[in-house]
RNA sequence: GGAGAGAUGGCAGAGUGGUCGAAUGCGGCGGUCUUGAAAACCGUUAGGCCCGCAAGGGUCUCCUGGGUUCGAAUCCCAGUCUCUCCGCCA
């Protein structure tokens, strides 16, 4: 959410922003419902400040000026709801806009439509050429029996999967792996809850708009009975993460607060039918650890945590020397919130291209504003804090390029060296049987 | 799932229709005293919105949303959450 006083002072720059990054806002309607609201705001507070002084004098009267006074207050007492109502009416249509306004974009984001035009900033380590006939991470599964997604889809549906064995073991390693890297870092560990209400749907921008994307738990949708539960399944630990502090006043001085959320992610993938349909890339529940940092009201300080999150990601994938490139996320493709965007995609030899594994966002204090999580400052004012977050790993995706690049000519997996450990000293992963 | 109790400021806790945004205590902050500290004493201590260059002023908020009333923390309705007891259960 952005700051009101902001799209009104700034429309020019807001309505450019809508535009770069591809949404709709009527910046018009809200100027003109805001300055509505404003007349009607002062209309009401003076009859309501009538109705306050009246009310403390006839407490103290009697007898007929006691009867004429409160009939005079009648009216205005009538007045005062109708103009309430209308305020009401008006300031309900004002923040279901403001929901919908644009927050602020760097200039370091390059203007683009979508992910075509993102721009490559780096790259690091380099795609390995096979000296045999190599296998996709599909192939490799099913032969070693680590993935079944046949029976996934026949107990599922279409994009879901089992991991089995030591696909299972893999992943769970994967991630703790991970988990531990960022709590040596200083991350406190979270294990969130993944069905959350629509508030925290709302706070962290993923509602309205995102709803289709959702999976909802007794909510009515058309054709559909209603049920009770009004209960989301997050698509993302950021949700419940972020959330945490919502209504909350933080000091300075604990700030930053990094989190690292690890929890399954479930999404929908709506409009999405016959994209990416092939192998784990693209599906429904997959599990992540997430890096969440509230920081100081600070361009600096938010854009220092950014880089921060960027490398903590990008060190995960050395040390699993995994190929990658970073690439700047252009305007179409960024968030209604994000301030700034890099993803990081990793090489995958079966698509024969990197594909986005990392999304690291900073959003100023758009998140911040939508939650209401403030800090007391220096000088004692209350701020808003600054919200990043950046995926650390997330699995079984990464498994794509971890499984293709890793493969031997006998088809086994030769497991990474740092996940080892995770892995009970295992150093392989062959066929069974 | 059944029965009951409750939700008030950072915390504890009064207040059951009329100057109540709210007593009191604790905590926090500032000060007096002190070599320093403690104790004691004095003062101060919510947030949103609106008007205003500012100083300042108005308004809303006692879980949330409606309602009754000239007037609601207090009465009515709906919802949410918490606690206790019983049942069921990973």
């Amino acid at each position: 959410m952005l700051d009101p006083a902001i799209i009104i002072e700034q429309s020019d720059l807001i309505r450019e922003t809508a535009r770069k990054k591809g949404l709709s806002f009527d910046l018009d309607r809200f100027i003109e419902l805001d300055t509505k609201r404003r007349k009607l705001q002062v209309e009401a507070d003076k009859l309501r400040s009538q109705k306050n002084e009246a009310n403390g004098k006839i407490a103290k009267m009697e007898g007929e000026e006691r009867q004429a006074v409160i009939a005079e207050m009648k009216l205005v007492a009538d007045q005062e709801k109708t103009l309430s109502e209308d305020l009401r009416e008006v300031e309900k249509e004002w923040k279901i806009l403001l929901l919908q306004a644009p927050g602020l974009m760097s200039d370091k984001t390059p203007e683009g439509k979508d992910d075509g035009d993102n721009v490559e900033l780096y790259t690091w380590g380099k795609p390995r050429s096979f000296e045999f006939e190599a296998k996709d991470h599909v192939q490799l599964g099913l032969d070693l029996d680590i993935i079944d997604i046949e029976r996934g889809v026949k107990i599922a549906g279409s994009r879901n999967y089992f991991l089995k064995g030591d696909g299972a073991l893999l992943e769970l390693a994967i991630l703790n792996y991970t988990l531990q890297k960022l709590v040596a870092k200083g991350f406190t560990a979270f294990l969130p809850p993944m069905l959350v209400k629509h508030e925290a749907m709302l706070g962290t921008g993923y509602f309205p708009g995102g709803e289709d994307q959702a999976y909802a738990l007794g909510v009515q949708r058309p054709g559909e009975a209603i049920e009770s539960d009004d209960k989301y399944l997050i698509g993302t630990s950021e949700v419940s993460v972020a959330s945490y502090h919502k209504n909350e006043t933080l000091s300075e001085e604990e700030l930053p607060k990094l989190y690292a959320g690890y929890s399954y992610c479930f999404r929908r993938e709506a409009g999405t039918y016959g994209k990416d349909t092939h192998g784990l890339y693209r599906i429904h529940q997959f599990q992540k650890v997430e890096q969440v940092v509230l920081c100081k009201n600070d361009k600096e300080e938010s854009a220092k945590m950014h880089e921060f999150l960027l490398k903590n990601a990008e060190e995960v994938l050395q040390d699993l020397a995994l190929p990658y490139r970073v690439v700047a996320v252009c305007s179409g493709d960024m968030g209604q919130g994000q301030y700034y965007k890099n993803d990081i995609e990793t090489w995958m030899p079966s698509r024969g291209s990197y594909g986005e594994t990392h999304s690291c966002s900073t959003f100023l204090d758009f998140q911040a504003r939508r939650l209401n999580i403030k800090y007391k400052d220096a000088n004692g004012d209350k701020r808003f804090v600054h919200t990043l977050n950046n995926t650390c790993i997330a699995s079984p995706r990464i498994l794509i390029p971890l499984l293709e690049q890793y493969q031997n000519k006998d088809g086994s997996i030769t497991i990474p060296e740092v996940l080892q450990p995770y892995m009970g000293g295992k150093s392989k992963i062959t066929k069974t049987i």
